[in-house]
DNA sequence: CTTGACTCCGTACATAGGTACGGAGTGTAA
DNA sequence: TTACACTCCGTACCTATGTACGGAGTCAAG
């Protein structure tokens, strides 16, 4: 069995993915198919495996594939556009921090209201959700 | 027009929905659909207004449609069980805003890291991601 | 009584990111 | 050479929350 020659599964668990992740990053262009040669099966070029990686990366940054699509197409050359993809990503997790905060705050209210009832047959939470 | 009898066009702009959105409900269960009379259109009671109303504000808090269906089941009766269940998405929530702020962290220092440098032609954040 | 708005019903489509399946072909180790 | 693992390919399915569509029936106003 030759290691240069990574057929589907071998690039997939070299790269800690499914194989139908794979074929699923394929479809959607992330990653390019090889061409089936005649007889036999496909193989992917070692750094597809990098390549994989990077995208499992960049997701666990909280990139969607759209967004880590483009990330790859930039490549190394222009840093100051990824730099800049980076930012409006963090522009955007603010964004998301601050509103889970105020949600938070928001039942954080309704559970002390509840506590600091006595009333056990009426719910503060449920007469607020009813917008009573 | 009887006011009472309320078509499903007139409780979804009743409750600020689109008609499709009650059709879905009921296909999830999470309001009745009255019978149909043999001639003519449903009618729904008054009251399915109300649910529909807090089906939106508890979505606005954070909760799915199936937590919302056991906070409907729940009713009024168990004020604890009610309380317990927010307290439970609280406690999501802040799990969902720690996750957040360390990945916003972790991106800052590759923001930072790419500002320092001054070799346009490598960028910090492509050789993290790559594993470099 | 006609016209236009509405309802009913089933089904398909949408997003995002995959997972699962089935049958046929292929590679390889014993 | 035979058994078993693997690949290939298309397609269907999954979650969650709806939206869209099309044809047939119905209601209400003029």
């Amino acid at each position: 069995m030759n290691r240069d020659k990574l057929t589907i599964g071998h690039l997939a668990r070299a790269a800690g993915v499914n194989v139908e992740t794979v074929r699923y990053y394929q479809r959607v262009a992330l990653i390019h198919e090889p061409t089936k040669p005649l007889e036999g099966y496909r193989h992917y070029p070692p750094d597809t495996v990098d390549r994989l990686k990077f995208i499992k990366r960049a997701q666990q940054l909280g990139f969607r594939l759209t967004e880590i699509a483009e990330l790859l197409e930039m490549g190394d050359g222009r840093c100051m556009d990824v730099r800049t993809r980076a930012e409006e990503k963090r522009t955007q997790i603010d964004q998301q921090i601050e509103d889970l905060m105020k949600l938070r705050e928001t039942l954080d209210t309704l559970i002390k209201s509840c506590q600091s009832g006595t009333n056990p047959a009426h719910c503060p939470i449920v007469e607020t959700l009813s917008g009573r």
